[in-house]
DNA sequence: CTGAAAGCGCTAACAA
DNA sequence: TTGTTAGCGCTTTCAG
């Protein structure tokens, strides 16, 4: 047999229901919200809740129904992703909402290398992918539901919430070439993401669009860090056929190659135009406001909780993947003009 | 009678125990490592865990021993903590060293109002008490291991681990005072949070220390916003009686002040040393690197992990509180010179 | 060294 | 509308 334990520390719902005279079926309704309870029994079982302040426990609760409403966000601890202003506002946007919703956020720091222990989790957010592929695989093959942002992926069967990041790129690199640049320089960031990539790829085909010829010495490929965009930005100004604009890969780098920029003399913007992409609000100070694309973060991180809720509580497993393109916008500021001629 | 489930999708100690031929007791005594069973047992069940795949269930484990290895990360949501680095820094800190024992991290970004749900919960880092005080109170009458950063608690029985914000402003504003300042103003941080508020102090009583008068005037009190220090910084540069110096509550706004004084056509730093404070590796791009204070984020992340590691598998609950207060660093780099005669 | 069985606190099927 | 009861998957006691 058995000891029985001391008087346990916790309130459970035997207690409740002692003190409020009724079963604990009964309480557990009224926990539910489950309409079949007089409305007697429920304020009894209310006040008695409140007396004892009794919380339920999440891990019976999770344990009895199956069901788990944990949502993992996962990101990869890749060098950078941690001075971006992307992990922050992901982050932000994504707890405010799991918050709004009930749901428990579990911080994942992914080493890519370990597998996640997916039991009890409801759902899992990705965060991009980048070598943490087998975990998100691992995820899919156990019925997880599961969605991956800032990464359009086409060959798993998965929904992904993604940033038209070639759509934004042409878009920017377009309006450079409306302004009648045609020298036009590109910071990439970090290429083994798939936002830098695709960047890269609008930067690629507004230039093709407009028939301009793609030069190689005007490419410069960094990991997003502002060390490396000021080493770009020092060899893009002392070029002898310098550039007369550039499209930076993120705003914070833009911001970088705008300091680099007046350090050298040059008058901004009419002697280089910079064009950025993030919308970080750093971009709206210092002398030359930047012109840049706005990606919206906060949408994608509140709009992948709430389809992954949906997955989460839905019955049908079998609905398709949804992909979702979200698009950018362009900010027109000071930091672009026409080129001195 | 309860109609029997279809083939449950999820593998339990029950199919192990099947599959290795021996009761689940045995089998979860192999999970939980516990020295007594038979090498050849051992063998066997660990066998069909790799084959079945499995993974306890960590709802029924808590269940069953009443213990959790959740750590909650409580974030106050008051307005601008997102445009911190702070945040991101104590989160990545946090969050790495947890993955590492193998604790999961809750994030929890607390609405002073609602109550957390403490139950399942096993530790709770404060990061930061701003209006937040009740929710700690219910933790430590629950007696639920807690502990506060970034904040230092005297008035209520918990440990915390904090930045040694007066002494290290108190260092700062010292140093500019040695370099032959005598007009240093002070750009400060939001007043509601104790790390402003105590920079404010090391301000003061540095001054008083060297028989400076404070001038109301030169003290310019911000939400920690960039918009705000770019308005104390228009105000602070065009007084008749121009500080030569200012400390400034953070790198983000001690940045900006710097951007604001070099559109104003002021030299740098001859005509205004700007100190800052965090050590936000941002600061060290630009045209005049930022001297500033380092705090050791990651450190007093990782150590109230630690802490509370040690805090939630003590058997002894009556331990006195520990507070600690982490050095500051000077970082001189080129921001501040003497003044100009 | 091993296993049967009693919980942990809750939900849900079923009977009343 | 309510209560009884059988689990959910695991740990732990106690008797082999």
């Amino acid at each position: 047999m058995r000891i029985k334990k001391g008087p346990s520390k916790t309130v459970s719902i035997n207690d409740v229901a002692r003190l409020a005279g009724t079963s604990i079926t009964t309480v557990s309704r009224v926990i539910n919200k489950i309409p079949t309870v007089k409305e007697k029994n429920r304020l009894r079982v209310l006040d008695a809740v409140k007396q004892l302040k009794f919380q339920p426990s999440i891990f019976a609760q999770r344990l009895a129904t199956g069901k788990s409403n944990v949502v993992a966000l996962v990101i990869p601890r890749y060098e950078g992703i941690f001075y971006s202003f992307y992990a922050l506002e992901l982050i932000r946007g994504i707890g405010t909402l799991c918050e709004a919703l009930k749901l428990d956020l579990l911080l994942h720091l992914a080493d890519p290398k370990s597998a996640i222990n997916l039991k009890g989790i409801g759902g899992i957010i990705f965060a991009d992918i980048i070598s943490n592929r087998l975990q998100l695989e691992d995820a899919l093959v156990s019925g997880i539901p599961s969605i991956v942002i800032n990464n359009y992926v086409e060959d798993l069967e998965v929904s992904c919430i993604s940033i038209d990041n070639i759509g934004g790129a042409y878009e920017a690199v377009n309006y450079l070439i409306g302004l009648g640049h045609k020298k036009i320089a590109h910071i990439t960031g970090d290429l083994i993401t798939q936002a830098a990539a695709w960047r890269f790829e609008g930067y690629k085909k507004a230039l093709k669009k407009n028939n301009i010829e793609l030069r190689q010495e005007y490419i410069f490929k960094t990991d997003y860090s502002r060390g490396q965009a000021r080493q770009a930005a020092e060899k893009l100004i002392n070029m002898p056929d310098r550039p007369t604009a550039v499209f930076v890969a993120s705003d914070s780098m833009a911001l970088e190659v705008m300091a680099v920029a007046r350090e050298s003399g040059l008058k901004l913007p009419s002697e280089l135009s910079i064009m950025g992409f993030d919308d970080n609000p750093s971009g709206l100070y210092g002398p030359v406001a930047l012109t840049t694309v706005r990606q919206p973060l906060i949408k994608m991180a509140e709009d992948s909780v709430k389809e992954l809720n949906l997955l989460i509580s839905r019955k049908d497993k079998n609905a398709k993947p949804k992909r979702i393109l979200l698009p950018t916008e362009l900010v027109i500021r000071e930091s672009c003009q026409p080129p001195a001629h």
